[in-house]
DNA sequence: CGAGATCGTTTGTAGCACAAACGATTGGTC
DNA sequence: GACCAATCGTTTGTGCTACAAACGATCTCG
């Protein structure tokens, strides 16, 4: 996809073409930007997921994720063999397997972050602080977000 | 990927996110719209630019649509192949081919197009008029519309 | 005429969604 | 305690799309 161009203006009118065309360039953007760091948006997604709950099956992470459990293989196939994340025993339950960050996935993760919120500020900087936050409440009215 | 709920809370508060989200939910929501009439959504912006410019190269297209000149070979084959559009001769260059829309093809054109107007309507039903024009504008700025 | 660019095309690589099936393990039931 | 169904992680296969590289045919320009 190019988004070095705006939308050709037939397009840009329809609403539903523009949220479409925002979401994939900013999508776009968001994985340009963790490219350097050898990640793409599932692994970064996954990483804040296993974060933020320490011990997370693959099947909650699945659930919390929108990566389909095939996917999710792999993505964690990833992240262990670089040392980011493992799968340790599940105590009570042998199918499962509880998911963890390494302390150098924890740094990896950090340094994550950093990217994505520079490439945050860059890419909304069109908008100002009261029109980012009047599109923040749009959009989670549109994703049916209470 | 599943659009059957919202996106769950740390990630919703997030403005990016939000934004590609609700773009990759149009677009699925669009392109499941579109299936019963066995199109997809390249097939349809490509329909709608011949339509409203006949005689457009593929080059042309490309520029306009952003899809790649490999896939556009394919969609056109599949629309050449389907009687809703044709490679005519250009005229001043033999390398050229003018697009045109077969009668065929306007009807299904017109058919999609309801499909699509109506996907959208139900779509952006969590939001007013006024807020629906208010999120068109906030997008056009971030997209770098005029 | 000849060199280089352009147009459409083909081929190959990669990521991701989706569906179906599988072995291992679990829980419920008789 | 044995059996059956469900669950978890996994593997395999299909389809769509982006991206890059190369090709033959054709055009343009010197």
């Amino acid at each position: 996809m190019r988004f070095d161009k705006p939308p050709p203006e037939p397009l840009a009118s329809a609403l539903g073409f523009l949220v479409s065309w925002n979401g994939q360039r900013m999508a776009h953007l968001f994985a340009t930007a963790l490219e350097p760091l050898g990640l793409r948006p599932p692994h970064f997604g996954v990483m804040t997921l296993i974060d933020a709950d320490p011990g997370l099956t693959q099947q909650e992470l699945v659930g919390r994720s929108m990566i389909d459990a095939s996917s999710m293989v792999a993505v964690l196939d990833e992240l262990e063999q670089r040392g980011i994340a493992e799968r340790r025993p599940y105590p009570d339950d042998r199918r499962k397997h509880a998911l963890h960050l390494t302390r150098r996935g924890k740094a990896a993760l950090a340094k994550a972050r950093e990217a994505a919120i520079s490439v945050a500020i860059e890419a909304f900087e069109p908008l100002d602080a009261a029109e980012q936050e009047k599109l923040r409440l749009l959009l989670r009215k549109l994703a049916g977000v209470g």
